[in-house]
DNA sequence: GCTTCGTCTGAGAGCGCTCTCGGGTCTATC
DNA sequence: GATAGACCCGAGAGCGCTCTCAGACGAAGC
């Protein structure tokens, strides 16, 4: 038996050609007759060969492969496990990088050790990185390290990146609860250092602004339990509140539970519109309107981007941010 | 400046010693003396020497990786970024990955075009392979083809398998319904071909025999939607239910959703439990009492166990399911 | 008929590492 | 003092591929 994989040396032996030529026609490149061509993809057929990554990428000095790197912003041993934001942008690569016969590597990266692991996925060279999570600072360092990268979140200008319509997003979502005739609105916000957080911060002061409204919000940790936690202590401020805009699913389903544990009724008592779309959306109860973040998209536009080579420096993709009707909305 | 990274040649050089002492001290191996070690240990921090994994793998024919991979079973695209169980595995998987050096890469195969799939990762040639997510069958195919490999989920008893006691789980569960004085409990179950499912089916089956009342169930698809409309067929059957075990806290927080969307209350009226202690149980609202599956504990020793080289034929670990309560059962 | 150009092909030199194997040195044993 | 054994070390042969470069060949131009 044939146990013993055929190298691309055999495939050029049985085709009778040279492994010059042999490595030519099956990495497409021009400059072959089609004599050749025809031998060389049959004998390739014949002995079922597959071209030897490893072997590729030590001579070729690149990898076929896009890592995702996440940080761990202090965050909890397993917050991974819990995340819904991480899993959609998997979820959006994966199906890109099957098509083209590339691998997807998964790193989390601590801040105390990020320069080792930026040296390490720098040295590895594959075809970029996807930085699912970041600060601006780490993102410039590990830009400047490597410009093979595409943020996911919003960064200095430098780093390409792909930006969600936060600001607008938030704006919609407030204009939304206006519309409903809510004139009591609060916010729960993600914590300072995300810079998601951030923008939505950012759109929900000018929303309320904007409306005449006074702005009063509180901050969550972008978890459940903080939602939960901000929920009460803005209720307990204030029980006249008749709507909350969270800046995260996970942060309004605890908000939602608050809400409900308090005997008030959800959207007639208070209303309330998440952000993300995510799997706590519907797991809500009850499910939540909210601000659906299209992050599968632009995961995909990402790994579309790393494909086709280096990014340009500041490149920009946009994507909107939809408003999502359910539940915690009246009809 | 030194831009060009530098090989093992250069800190052979710099060492004074040839490239096979210095590739001995590097990986640690046996036969090498003092000064020698001192010497190369030396050189590689001066230079900031890093070892060129893909060459290493390349003259070693091992990869220092683990394949984390899942079956797309007909799942729909993007599956994948709602799953909270899968992203329990990563969570799980990485911490250990991180400790000795090695990278984590990802793998969604269609049970079409498994077969090649199978085989490009066995050519891969890495630590081995996590199975997350797999139908018996494709398990032993993957098996056959790749010993280095262990499964998530029960399969043939060849396969090297981390299990979880579903059956004993789903029958604590049950017991505590019983316990809590509830005498109609019905079941929602989870698709066929999900081997889990299976063993929740049977536990079930188990629980309400031993405790001699009527076996009603139906089923649900794992997914919050199934466990919204399997509850709403269950309690239109028979109105006087009292308790539901649900084989998995995404279709329980549909349950949820669908048993106070008829007007009854939680616990009181109809108490819950899920399974898996999920994202999904949390955010459902009241928060779902479930039996814990310890998916990161089970992901870190499946990785552990690959670390370690070949499992053994048959290699079986098990793993205690544990019942965490919380608002959707009586206190 | 000879040069020139363009197209195709093969030889061979790496890529950076591992690992075997043979030789050298040093201690223990008689 | 000779011999065996243990312990280190270095030379060198790969691992399977890519890619440069020069040569071969044929057509076109003078």
């Amino acid at each position: 038996m044939d146990k013993v994989k055929p190298t691309i040396e055999d495939v050029a032996r049985a085709a009778g050609v040279s492994r010059a030529s042999a490595s030519r026609v099956i990495n497409d490149a021009p400059g072959t007759s089609d004599l050749v061509r025809a031998r060389v993809h049959a004998a390739v057929a014949e002995l079922g060969y597959r071209p030897n990554e490893v072997a590729r990428a030590l001579a070729s000095g690149r990898q076929r492969a896009v890592d995702v790197v996440a940080v761990t912003c202090g965050r909890p041993t397993g917050w991974l496990g819990t995340d819904p934001y991480f899993s959609r942008i998997l979820a959006g690569v994966m199906p890109v990088l099957d098509g083209v016969n590339a691998q997807l590597r998964l790193h989390t990266i601590d801040r105390e050790r990020a320069a080792e692991a930026i040296e390490t996925i720098a040295r590895n060279a594959t075809l970029g990185a996807v930085l699912a999570d970041t600060t601006p600072d780490l993102a410039t360092r590990f830009y400047r390290r490597c410009r093979r990268i595409v943020s996911m979140v919003p960064t200095a200008a430098v780093v390409p990146a792909m930006l969600a319509d936060n600001i607008d997003g938030v704006i919609a979502a407030v204009d939304e609860l206006h519309r409903l005739g809510r004139r009591r609105i609060v916010a729960i916000h993600g914590p300072a250092v995300n810079p998601c957080a951030t923008d939505r911060r950012t759109g929900f002061r000018r929303a309320v602004r904007h409306l005449g409204l006074v702005e009063v919000s509180a901050d969550g940790d972008f978890q459940r339990d903080g939602g939960y936690r901000a929920a009460r202590r803005l209720l307990d401020q204030d029980p006249e509140i008749d709507a909350m805009f969270v800046a995260n699913d996970l942060m309004a389903a605890g908000a939602v539970q608050a809400i409900t544990a308090t005997g008030r009724r959800i959207p007639d008592d208070v209303s309330v519109i998440g952000f993300d779309d995510s799997i706590a959306a519907v797991c809500a109860n009850p499910q939540l309107t909210t601000m659906r973040l299209p992050v599968e998209d632009m995961a995909a536009a990402a790994a579309r981007l790393l494909l086709n080579g280096t990014p340009a420096p500041g490149h920009r993709q946009r994507f909107p941010v939809d408003l999502v009707r359910r539940d915690s909305t009246p009809h």
